[in-house]
RNA sequence: UGGGGCGUCGUCAAGCGGUAAGACACAGGACUUUGACUCCUGUAUUCGGAGGUUCGAAUCCUCCCGCCCCAGCCA
């Protein structure tokens, strides 16, 4: 469904590669990267950068964008990560072909290059401790003092760092730095770490190594040795691009990136920081990374997203550099935009109140046609039975109904979907607790297909199911995840106060027609008047269907009844 | 009180010296066998503030105010 998205806006970043091409600045070339840590699943906010950065390459004659994993930090690293990233980019539509690469695969060239930073005097080994370092960097307002160790010469420099390298000292006993400027004012070119030793066995490289490079010198060599032309970023890296252009300045390297950095996105009623929703997954706030509240991309697939609005999403949200909080009803505008025109209408009951229609013969159905989708034929049609008994929804009947509800109540008609105008004449009520436990109605045999000979209107049309022939299902209601905006932004309180207590109510009562038998996994579909729904990728069981709830219609009646 | 960034409608976001796009949200109305969809209509005399330059400023200059980022051997 490519018709929804259309040429993406001119953003900055596109701009600029725009004139870049048009300068020949890179010989014509146009290579981005997506480089996640793989310490986390992929969110929403990655999306965007992924969107980018692919769709920068897919929009450009001959464009490529790689897919590096940033992995120079084994203890936050695991391999279900770097599963879950790939399988989470090819879900939103994106594809790296051959370029599929690991900062991890480059740590023999980095440690070369870090030799011959030390052999041009430009980096040492500092035997200081992390908090004696911390007291030379000096502070925000005050300029560091150099290392004691900062004048070693190159020899001693070169013999310490193989010897680093070769094991012989403890974990944070020395670490490579570089050799800029301990009165910078900016705190990053304080001679910055370059390598640490750690010993932790890598995912990838498993033990071969104890000493890992650090992120900045990392990426921008990463950068480098794949020829990227345009290296895109979050604002918080701004600070950090004057190292990378001093490394690269350093060194012999033929390509130097430009880095190009934006404000990455923020989404009202959720979070997105990774540590965080590593810490709803450990503490069980949520069932997993993939738990349909989760503003992860495999969250968002399970609870019912398609790709396709989360891309159209990413393009209308824009490319800027302020910071900005997105407001959650674009996103739940572009997934009702793209279900609306796909998702396959059916009747579902979610909370059932029995109707019993009277003077229609016990025992006897009939199958009535109803339309896949009204708006599009093409999709065409299904049968769906009928018969005496039928549960319509709870919220679809008020014995007493004020003013402006205009669904059914004693004495009055409404007509159900595709079938027959029904009137009700009788509420039978639990004797104690007041409960209404069954409606008594009546047909009008004349009103078949749910029109009136006589030409009589009824004020609502509601949706049902036949009692005898309904499949039951549990169906998944979710809410925003919490209750407030900004959960990150209240000083005093932790953001897992702000949890939405209910962001999941679950209903194991509901009758739905006897057509969705069939729906496989992680099919969409609307249940009419109720919402987007899709049948759950991991709990659904053949004889027993799970749906989740992707977001409901919009309901201006709920918003006329929320002012009164 | 160091440095780096950013301030245009409720929320995003165009605009780059010629007189404030668009989207979402919101409010009316039409249509309707989904109170959905769709369709109309409305919504910043004003661009963080104050000065200045100019025939003309959101766009240029000056000062001020506010917000974000940086003191990991995380990325």
């Amino acid at each position: 469904m490519t018709t929804l998205e259309s040429t993406p806006a001119r953003d900055f970043i596109r701009t600029k590669v725009s004139e870049d091409l048009a300068a020949n600045k890179n010989d014509g070339r146009v290579v981005t990267r997506f480089p996640p840590e793989p310490n986390g699943y992929l969110h929403i906010g990655h999306a965007k950068s992924i969107c980018l950065n692919f769709g920068i390459a897919r929009e450009n004659p001959g464009g490529v964008c790689h897919l590096r994993f940033d992995d120079t930090n084994p203890a936050k690293e695991d391999v279900e990560y770097v599963d879950s990233i790939q399988e989470d980019v090819h879900w939103l539509g994106f594809d790296w072909g051959e370029h599929r690469y690991y900062a991890s695969d480059y740590f023999p060239k980095l440690y070369d290059y870090a030799e011959q930073l030390i052999k041009a005097g430009k980096a040492y080994v500092c035997d200081l401790s992390a908090d004696q370092a911390r007291e030379y960097r000096g502070t925000l307002t005050e300029p560091g003092k150099e290392s004691p160790y900062r004048n070693r010469s190159i020899d001693e420099n070169l013999d310490l760092f193989r010897r680093m390298r070769a094991g012989e000292f403890a974990d944070g006993s020395r670490v490579l730095r570089a050799k800029i400027d301990m009165s910078s004012p900016n705190i990053i070119m304080r001679d910055p770490t370059l390598y640490r030793i750690k010993r932790s066995s890598h995912h990838r490289t498993g033990d071969t190594w104890c000493i890992y490079p650090m992120y900045d010198f990392a990426h921008c060599l990463s950068d480098s040795i794949e020829g990227i032309t345009h290296s895109i970023c979050t604002l918080e890296f701004e600070i950090n691009r004057p190292l990378y252009d001093w490394i690269l300045d350093q060194l012999p390297v033929n390509s130097h990136a430009q880095q190009i950095e934006f404000a990455r996105l923020n989404l009202s009623y959720t979070i997105m920081s990774k540590r965080k929703l590593l810490k709803l997954v450990e503490q069980g706030f949520v069932t997993g990374w993939n738990d349909p509240r989760m503003p992860t991309i495999s969250g968002f697939r399970r609870r019912g997203f398609t790709p396709e609005s989360i891309r159209n999403f990413c393009e209308r949200i824009g490319v800027a550099k302020r910071d900005s909080m997105v407001d959650l009803a674009l996103l739940e505008h572009t997934i009702r935009e793209d279900l609306n025109e796909r998702a396959p209408r059916v009747m579902a009951v979610l909370r059932p109140l029995k109707v019993v229609i009277e003077n229609y013969p016990d025992g006897q159905s009939e199958d009535l046609e109803a339309q896949n989708h009204p708006a599009n034929p093409e999709m065409g049609s299904r049968k769906v039975p009928f018969s005496r008994v039928i549960y319509i929804e709870q919220e679809d009947f008020m014995e007493n109904p004020p003013k402006g509800f205009h669904r059914l109540a004693p004495g009055r008609e409404v007509r159900l979907r595709y079938a027959y105008f029904i009137k009700c004449h009788a509420v039978v009520k639990d004797e104690i607790s007041g409960e209404i436990l069954e409606l008594k109605c009546t047909y009008d045999p004349a009103t078949r297909g749910g029109s009136a000979p006589d030409g009589r209107k009824v004020k609502a049309t509601i949706h049902w199911v036949s009692a005898a022939h309904a499949i039951s299902a549990e169906v998944r209601l979710y809410d925003r995840l919490f209750t407030v905006e900004n959960p990150e932004g209240d000083k005093e309180k932790e953001f897992t106060a702000f949890l939405n207590p209910q962001s999941l109510e679950t209903l194991t009562d509901c009758r739905l027609e006897p057509s969705l038998a069939t729906a496989r996994p992680e099919a969409h579909c609307q249940f009419e008047r109720m919402g987007y729904f899709c049948v759950d990728l991991i709990d659904t069981r053949a004889d027993r269907p799970v749906f989740n709830r992707t977001v409901t219609l919009r309901d201006t009646w709920a918003k006329i009844q929320g002012k009164n």
